[in-house]
DNA sequence: GTTTAATTGTTCAACTCATTAACTATTAAC
DNA sequence: GTTAATAGTTAATGAGTTGAACAATTAAAC
């Protein structure tokens, strides 16, 4: 019962970070960081994958790569991130987190967890269950018809 | 039950509207037209009140007015929005829709609402129904618990 | 093997949106 | 009538975005 809790709260925090409600910047003004949402997305992905490069940023958040390294650089300022080249194939940098990046990170992820706790806690676990199914088959939805546009 | 779906349309519309999903430009992209999203909102807001105020699109989208005048003064530069000075508070300057901004909008919705139907309709209207249901409640939670703070 | 094409990432200029702080103009309060 | 508060603007600064041009490197064509 309780991990089935925790898995609920780990898909919201999955999901909250595909979705992003408009003038909330939860990371800033309820987790006490100073990063901002996108450098936390970012942090993120790089910690999750171990280690990745600027190309695969661009399309995992689907923007250009002139913008993520505009990011990067900053994030690289602040001495979160590592810049790495391949020795094979020497056009690619690897991006990792420094310890410093790495302890910003888990230190924010365990806040995030219990502020979204406190307002899961607040449903029924079969609501919300339902509700993240939905909104997982939307979020689908939503990529594959990117594409698409309304004619006249 | 036709208008049941029109419901469920209308509902998705106003939710989408208060949440934002990151990385996706709907209006630039899917509907075709030339205003960011931000800007959208706010002929979408200005449309429904029929006449409204910087302050209170400041309060409404939860950002400094110094960030509306921007907004505005870029529609207005469009020919989009109206400036009208209240003749007994001379401080207050109301803003409306002309005829072009008018127009824009109409012709906007009408895409958006195609576009959101063809997604809906994927669904089972009881499900979605739901959905909106507990995103409301959802909605509502994070609005009034915006001000809490994580602590360490 | 040399030329051509594709890929990775950066730099730069221009844009939008956000904040903070200082400011004008006007109205309200005492 | 002086002081407070309110509505809105302006200016400086910073983050994030795009598009275009670029360098360096690798892959493909021949």
């Amino acid at each position: 019962m309780l991990e089935n809790i925790q898995e609920l709260i780990d898909q919201y925090i999955d999901l909250s970070f595909s979705v992003h409600r408009k003038g909330e910047s939860l990371i800033r003004d309820q987790i006490g960081s100073d990063l901002t949402n996108d450098q936390h997305y970012i942090l993120r992905y790089i910690s999750q994958t171990e280690s990745c490069t600027s190309s695969e940023l661009a399309e995992e958040f689907d923007v250009k790569k002139s913008a993520i390294t505009a990011i990067i650089n900053r994030m690289w300022e602040k001495g979160l991130i590592q810049r790495t080249r391949d020795e094979k194939d020497r056009r690619v940098v690897y991006l990792t987190l420094t310890e410093k990046g790495n302890q910003l990170y888990v230190n924010c992820e365990e806040r995030i967890y219990k502020l979204v706790e406190s307002f899961i806690k607040k449903f029924d676990p079969k609501e919300i269950k339902q509700f993240l199914e939905t909104y997982k088959k939307l979020n689908q939805i939503l990529i594959e018809s990117k594409d698409y546009k309304v004619e006249e």
